[in-house]
DNA sequence: ATAAGGCCCTGACCGC
DNA sequence: TGCGGTCAGGGCCTTA
């Protein structure tokens, strides 16, 4: 469940690989990988363009290319994208196989068939309903509390909320919340300008130290179905998450057991005694 | 306008 | 061992 802390690891991957390569061909295994335009004008746009660079807005990959054009990719739940040579082996969860000038593939493989590209003209047809982005300097303690006043929904689905504030997923709320302070099931409009100002700091803080351990892998022994960088390695981020899938594991602050919820159908978890 | 619930998918996991 | 049921969840869609 790739959040921003795993797509940047992405980013940076693929930005050192795939800069100034060219596509040579795109071969869909899984047409439906492509969200827009079709597959076939998806492949004829895309065969021979050149990669400026690679950027990253929330959870969406941006590879920019030459034209002006832009494939954006996204990995939802279970999406991941390797590089690997032609002659390394192909499995059942491959959507689709992007082959570049120099030899290398970037695969894209999904086993839920959640995740997609789109190749667009204007990135901005894919990003302009986003919200801020976490590190951005603009993103300040202020503008966090004003995106949150007049909404009645539990904070932790709003933090989830791509248009409220983009590349926080339900990882990460859950962990910022925690290093906060502030009860998952708090009504957004509730939280005060302190609070947000905590809440800004833990959202910052998680994050990079996410992004220092190259992202969250849960299940390391599976090869399938969990987060890997481009090179197939695993995130080393678990071990510093403070109240993640830890349901009735004593809080590493205070020993009361964590609990699990679910909010809008997603589990939760937090500390009942230092989240009030 | 906001809020809530369903849906898409399929591997992992659980109880029998 | 096998099998059916349930869970997981990002973002989009429909409904209230």
């Amino acid at each position: 469940m790739p959040e921003l802390p795993e797509v940047e690891t992405i980013r940076r991957d693929l930005a050192r690989a795939l800069t100034g390569r060219r596509f040579v061909d795109v071969d869909l295994l899984w047409p439906g990988v492509v969200r827009h335009p079709s597959p076939e004008d998806f492949q004829r746009c895309l065969v021979g363009q050149r990669i400026r660079e690679v950027a990253r807005r929330g959870k969406y990959l941006l590879i920019r290319l030459d034209s002006g054009d832009n494939l954006a990719m996204h990995l939802k739940m279970s999406g991941s994208l390797l590089l690997r040579s032609p002659s390394s082996a192909l499995d059942s969860y491959l959507r689709a196989v992007l082959t570049l000038d120099d030899g290398n593939q970037l695969r894209f493989y999904d086993p839920r068939k959640f995740g997609g590209m789109w190749l667009v003209a204007e990135e901005e047809a894919i990003t302009c309903k986003l919200g801020p982005e976490p590190f951005d300097a603009a993103f300040t303690p202020e503008v966090l509390h004003s995106r949150l006043v007049r909404r009645a929904v539990p904070i932790k689905a709003l933090l989830c909320d791509q248009f409220c504030l983009a590349g926080v997923g339900n990882i990460y709320a859950d962990e910022a919340l925690c290093d906060a302070r502030i009860h998952p099931l708090r009504k957004a409009k509730d939280i005060t300008l302190e609070e947000a100002e905590r809440l800004h700091a833990a959202i910052r803080s998680v994050l990079e130290r996410a992004i220092g351990n190259r992202g969250t892998t849960f299940r390391k022994e599976s090869l399938t179905n969990q987060y890997r960088d481009a090179y197939g390695e695993a995130g080393r981020n678990e071990d510093a998450l403070l109240v993640t899938r830890r349901a009735g594991a004593p809080c590493s602050c205070c020993g009361t057991p964590l609990q699990r919820i679910p909010i809008r159908g997603r589990g939760t978890y937090f500390c009942p005694d230092c989240q009030r």
